[in-house]
DNA sequence: TTTTGAGTTGTTCGA
DNA sequence: GTCGAACAACTCAAA
C-alpha cells in the first residue's frame, strides 16, 4: 500500500457484468478508493459445472466488460479457483481496503459468500453486498401470515405492490485504478469458447455484453412492445425479447429493464399498458423463481410433490438421444431441439411443448431435460430452470394439472399456422403443405411423392403415437395420486 | 379457525 | 366448424 493513496476497493464481479446499476461498483467508486475490478472463474457454479452455452457466452461478456472497464481507466483482473480463497488473496496482494459484491442466491452460494464476508472482515478488511440482481430479493416477499408464497398470482400481486419507485444508479464516468496492478490471468487460456469442435457457428445472432443487452432492450422496446401479448406466443415471430441471457450474466438489471419499459409504455395507450403488464410479469415468474429456489434449496434435485418420488419414470437412452438431437418425429418438437442446439435459444411456447413430450410422451425423468437444458442454453439459469422443468411435470409448487398433456400437432396447428417455424428449423419438411407440415405422416403417398420426402428415411416417423402416449401418461399419473 | 375462491400457457368429447 | 363442459383433487392465500 502507498502512503498517499488508500488501499483500492476491489469489485467481485459474478453475474453482474456490467458498470451502469451496479451498487457494488458504485460503492466502490464512492469510498473514494481506487477501484480495481476481479472475476474468479470458479469450478463451481451453483454446486454445478457451467454448461457449454454458458460457457461461450460468459466468454464474449467478460471480454465485453474488461473493454468498457478500461474505456474508462479501470482494469479487470482475472483469476481462476475458489473464490473464497482467491478474493481474500488478491484483497491481501493489493492491500485493499474494501470489496464490494452483488448477491447471488443460489443454495450453494449464500453460506459461501457469508462465511468469505466474514473472513474478510475479520482480517480488517471491510466486506458489502448489494441486491444487483432482482427487483425483490427472496426474503423481502412474504404472505400475510409472514410466510413465503407458493403460487405465482399473489406472488407477483404482492412484489409488485412493494416495490415502489424503482431508481437505477448511473455507469460511473472514470475509474483510478491502483499505482500497481496484480497479475491477470489471459482470458484466450481459460479455453472458455469451443473448439474441437466449435458448435458455436449459429450463436452469432447473439451480442453478449452490457452495449449487447442495451441493444436488445432498446429494440424490443420500440418494435416488440406493441402486441407483445398475443405475439410473444408466436414461435416464428421471434417476437420474445430474448434478454434472457443478458439477465443471467446481469449485462442489465431487472431494474433497469423495469424502468425502461414503464417509460415506453407510459406513452401508448391502453393495448400497450395491457402489453406492457405482460411483459413485466414474465420479470415477475424470473422473480419467482428465484424466490423458490431460495426458499426449496433443492428445487433442481428433487421434487417439489413427494407423489412424484414414485414416478414410474422410464429408462429410455434412444428416445431420450432423439429428443436431444431434435429427431422425434413431432416437427415442433424437432424445430425448437434445433433451434436450441444451433442457437442456444428456445422460444418459450416451444420450451414447453417439448418439455411436455420428453415428460409425459416419453415418461423420461424432468431432470434429464433439466441437465440437457442447463449445459445448451445461453440463458441457462439454475432457479429458472429448475422451477420451470417441476411446472411443466406438474411435480412443482405451483404446478399445472396432471391433464395438461401438450398435443405437439395441436400446438404446431394453433401456434405456428404456417409452418414457418418448423421449416426454418427442419429443412427436410420445408415443401411439405401447411396441411401436413405438423404431422408429416398423414401426408398422402402422392404429396410425399411430388416433395421427394422419404419418412423413415429423410425424417423420422414419430418415436411413439400421441394418443398412446397421451393415454399412458394418464394412466401413470393417476398411478402415483392413488399410492399419496 | 374455517371457509372460500383461485390456480400462466391444455385437450378432448359431444352437442 | 364451434362451443362448453369435463378432466381430480389439492394446496394455497386471504377473508
Amino acid at each position: 500500500m502507498t502512503e498517499d493513496m488508500p488501499g483500492p476497493a476491489l469489485v467481485w464481479f459474478r453475474r453482474d457484468l456490467r458498470l451502469a446499476d451496479n451498487p457494488a461498483l458504485t460503492c466502490a467508486v464512492r469510498s473514494g478508493r481506487p477501484v480495481l475490478a476481479v472475476f474468479v472463474l470458479e469450478p463451481l457454479d451453483g454446486a454445478r459445472s457451467l454448461g457449454g452455452a454458458s460457457l461461450w457466452w460468459l466468454d464474449k461478456s467478460l471480454r465485453a466488460l474488461a473493454a468498457s472497464l478500461e474505456a474508462i481507466g479501470g482494469r479487470l483482473i482475472l483469476r481462476r479457483g475458489a473464490a473464497a480463497v482467491q478474493i481474500p488473496s488478491l484483497a491481501r496482494e493489493v492491500g485493499a481496503g474494501l470489496v464490494c459484491w452483488n448477491r447471488l442466491y443460489d443454495p450453494a452460494l449464500t453460506e459461501r459468500d457469508a462465511e468469505l464476508k466474514a473472513a474478510l472482515r475479520a482480517e480488517g478488511v471491510e466486506a458489502r453486498s448489494f441486491n444487483g440482481a432482482l427487483l425483490n430479493e427472496p426474503w423481502t416477499v412474504k404472505t400475510g401470515a409472514g410466510h413465503p408464497f407458493k403460487v405465482f398470482t399473489p406472488y407477483w400481486r404482492a412484489a409488485s405492490a412493494q416495490l415502489g419507485a424503482v431508481e437505477v444508479l448511473p455507469a460511473p464516468d472514470r475509474l483510478t485504478v491502483p499505482h500497481k496492478l496484480p497479475q491477470s490471468e489471459a482470458l484466450d487460456a481459460w479455453g472458455l469458447h469451443p473448439r474441437a469442435p466449435d458448435w458455436s457457428g449459429g450463436f452469432d445472432v447473439w451480442t453478449p455484453g452490457e452495449g449487447g443487452a442495451q441493444a436488445q432492450l432498446g429494440a424490443f422496446l420500440a418494435t416488440g412492445l406493441a402486441d407483445y401479448g398475443r405475439r410473444r406466443d408466436l414461435p416464428a415471430e421471434g417476437a420474445g425479447s430474448h434478454l434472457s441471457p443478458h439477465l443471467h450474466w446481469g449485462e442489465i438489471s431487472p431494474r433497469q429493464v423495469w424502468v425502461q419499459a414503464r417509460r415506453r409504455a407510459s406513452h401508448g395507450g391502453e393495448a400497450l399498458k395491457a402489453d406492457l403488464d405482460r411483459f413485466l410479469s414474465e420479470l415477475g415468474w424470473r422473480e419467482f423463481n428465484h424466490h423458490l429456489l431460495f426458499h426449496l434449496p433443492d428445487l433442481a434435485g428433487a421434487n417439489v410433490r413427494r407423489q412424484f418420488d414414485g414416478f414410474p419414470w422410464r429408462r429410455d437412452p434412444k428416445a431420450l438421444a432423439a429428443w436431444r438431437s431434435g429427431r422425434t418425429g413431432y416437427p415442433l418438437v424437432d424445430a425448437g431441439m434445433r433451434e436450441l442446439w444451433a442457437t442456444g435459444f428456445m422460444h418459450n411456447r416451444v420450451r414447453m411443448v417439448v418439455a411436455s413430450f420428453l415428460i409425459k410422451h416419453l415418461l423420461i425423468d424432468w431432470r434429464r431435460g433439466e441437465a440437457w437444458f442447463w449445459d445448451t442454453l445461453v440463458d441457462a439459469d439454475l432457479a429458472n430452470n429448475a422451477a420451470n422443468w417441476q411446472w411443466s411435470a406438474g411435480s412443482g409448487a405451483d404446478a399445472a394439472p396432471f391433464f395438461r398433456i401438450f398435443n405437439p400437432i395441436a400446438q404446431g396447428q394453433k401456434f405456428d399456422p404456417s409452418g414457418a417455424y418448423v421449416r426454418r428449423w427442419v429443412p427436410e419438411l420445408r415443401r411439405l403443405p401447411d396441411a401436413v407440415i405438423h404431422a408429416p405422416w398423414t401426408a398422402d403417398a402422392a404429396v410425399l411423392d411430388r416433395t421427394g420426402l422419404r419418412l423413415g428415411a429423410d425424417y423420422p416417423n414419430p418415436i411413439v403415437d400421441h394418443a398412446f402416449a397421451r393415454a399412458r401418461a394418464l394412466e401413470a399419473l393417476r398411478a402415483i395420486t392413488a399410492e399419496a
